[in-house]
RNA sequence: GUGAGAUUGGUGAAGUGGUUAUCACUCGAGUUUGUGGUACUCGCGUCAUGGGUUCAAUUCCCAUAUCUCACCCCA
């Protein structure tokens, strides 16, 4: 009876939590103790790779004016008109968590006279944007970009030291990728593209073939026209103006230029004709870095339509990879500076997608070892050992042993529990009677033999053991 | 934002319109309290949430939420 009703209340008790449990928001992500090694590993490889180029580190605030990113990314940006986490504050300012990290960057630049310093200017940044997206796989609401900006460098070769950067970064993290690579031109040179692809599509009433989605783009962005998949888009798109035939001297000369430094450094890319970028402010080279295998999720999409007769496509689309998957992307923003209120100075950086490139090194199952395992466990019984050990492991730690402890279990079996749970190689067990005779044990936690050491002699039967992590 | 599918203990999976919802692993508590990795016992689920149909719903229907897939777009 008695405990019929002590399970009755432990239900209740239980049903109340459960209702008033709040769950995350959609689209973010915890990331678990587990988690980490692939980030401690993907944030080391990014610092040191920027280190070695000469980028050094910045940090902005996570919040900043809404109008800094209208303003930047474009206000008629997909990120920007609805994509952004935007809110009115106490003071009735326009807040907006940031969607993307070069605004920030570039506002800080100009604040903090950075104009002053020799020129470029070469930044690493990292930490979290938001956008306000629908969430998938390998896309969340917050996620966490590795930024690198070159600001004052107008030379080609920034762009191709951007590019084979990121390069290096995916291969030295053995994850196979392709840069596909474009130029958009200046604003001069676009402006004039722009009016042929109109005019082509003017002509032969090719605009009324196209589908619903291309009329749109049309008004909106022409240049996605060449990228659609559906058959009379195809078709014509083949046929349409590529903007690499219409750039002006100075832009070919950079895009050309861009192209040797890569091919003599032997960096793989597509030259992807295809290729713009979402965000107003870019010119000249635009990039972004793709997986090379082709994986199943998003490939069906294309299955479904290649029962119909296949037309040519660009060399990157016939790969079928999914635009989704994009590691990461960037290209030259030479205007934006200046149009932020500073001087007139040519700038160039790209962003990488953090959780997407965890992504693709879980898929490949890259070994990772787990940091966490200690050298060395301590277990004792009984109080008097506790307070004993307990200054032990201080010692230990100061002498740069990974030490392990359960100093609020009782029971030696439980301790062993634990250090066998942790993966030690040897556990120091502390009782009284190892008190009263001035010794400790040491058991070797895989064969299990142990052995009764002088207790002033710790430090160097672990050494024996362990070697020095001092040397 | 548009369309499609999924949702069962911590994890991965079974299963059924009707008495105690199954299995594996994990986790926690034990199996003479000074000895772990093997064994045994026990515990952990109102079968996503809210409605409806029904004598009866975890199972059927609707809505919501979340995840996944495609589109859009990006990282």
């Amino acid at each position: 009876m008695p405990k019929m009703f002590k399970k009755k209340e432990e239900e209740k008790v239980f049903k109340v939590r459960r209702g008033k449990f709040v769950s995350r928001l959609r689209g973010m992500k915890d990331i678990l103790p587990d988690e980490y090694k692939y980030w401690n590993l993907v944030i080391k490889k990014a610092s040191e790779l920027s280190k070695a180029y000469g980028f050094r580190r910045i940090g902005t605030p996570v919040l900043e004016n809404l109008e800094l990113f209208e303003r930047s990314s474009g206000r008629s940006s997909d990120i920007v008109t609805k994509e952004m986490f935007s809110f009115i504050d106490k003071n009735n300012d326009k807040i907006a968590l940031r969607p993307e990290a070069t605004p920030g960057i570039v506002r800080t630049y100009i604040e903090h006279g950075m104009f002053n310093l020799p020129q470029p200017v070469k930044l690493f940044w990292l930490g979290p944007v938001f956008r306000h997206d629908k969430p998938q796989a390998g896309r969340f609401r917050q996620f966490s970009q590795f930024d690198l900006e070159n600001i004052g460098d107008p030379s080609p070769v920034a762009d191709a030291e951007l590019i084979s950067l990121a390069y290096y970064f995916f291969r030295e993290l053995q994850i196979d990728v392709i840069t596909q690579i474009n130029s958009i031109g200046c604003a001069v040179c676009r402006k004039e593209y722009l009016v042929k692809l109109e005019n082509f599509y003017k002509e032969r009433g090719r605009r009324v073939k196209l589908c619903h989605d291309c009329k749109k783009r049309l008004a909106k962005n022409p240049l996605r026209l060449l990228d659609c998949k559906e058959k009379p888009c195809l078709e014509m798109a083949a046929e349409a103006p590529q903007i690499v035939d219409s750039l002006c001297d100075d832009c070919r000369n950079h895009f050309i230029k861009v192209l040797e430094y890569l091919d003599e450094l032997d960096i793989p890319y597509n030259l992807n004709p295809t290729l713009v970028r979402g965000l107003d402010y870019y010119n000249r080279t635009v990039f972004e870095i793709w997986p090379v295998e082709v994986e199943a999720s998003a490939d069906a999409g294309l299955d479904k339509i290649s029962d119909q007769p296949t037309f040519a496509k660009p060399d990157a689309v016939k790969e079928g990879l999914p635009r989704q998957s994009a590691l990461g992307g960037g290209g030259r923003y030479d205007g934006l500076v200046e149009y932020m209120g500073g001087r007139p100075t040519p700038a160039c950086g790209f962003g990488i997608g953090i959780e997407r490139v965890i992504l693709k090194i879980k898929e490949k199952n890259i070994p990772l070892k787990d940091e966490e395992k200690g050298d060395i466990f301590l277990a004792q019984l009984g109080d008097q050992a506790r307070r004993k050990i307990m200054k032990l492991f201080e010692v230990l730690r100061k002498a740069g042993y990974s030490a392990r402890q359960a100093f609020t279990k009782d029971s030696l079996k439980s301790q062993l529990e634990m250090a066998n749970k942790m993966g030690v190689k040897y556990t120091l067990i502390l009782g009284q009677k190892e008190i009263m005779d001035g010794t400790i044990l040491i058991r070797d936690m895989e064969s299990g033999i142990q052995e009764i050491i002088d207790y002033k002699k710790i430090l160097a039967e672990v050494e024996k053991r362990l070697g020095n992590p001092a040397k």
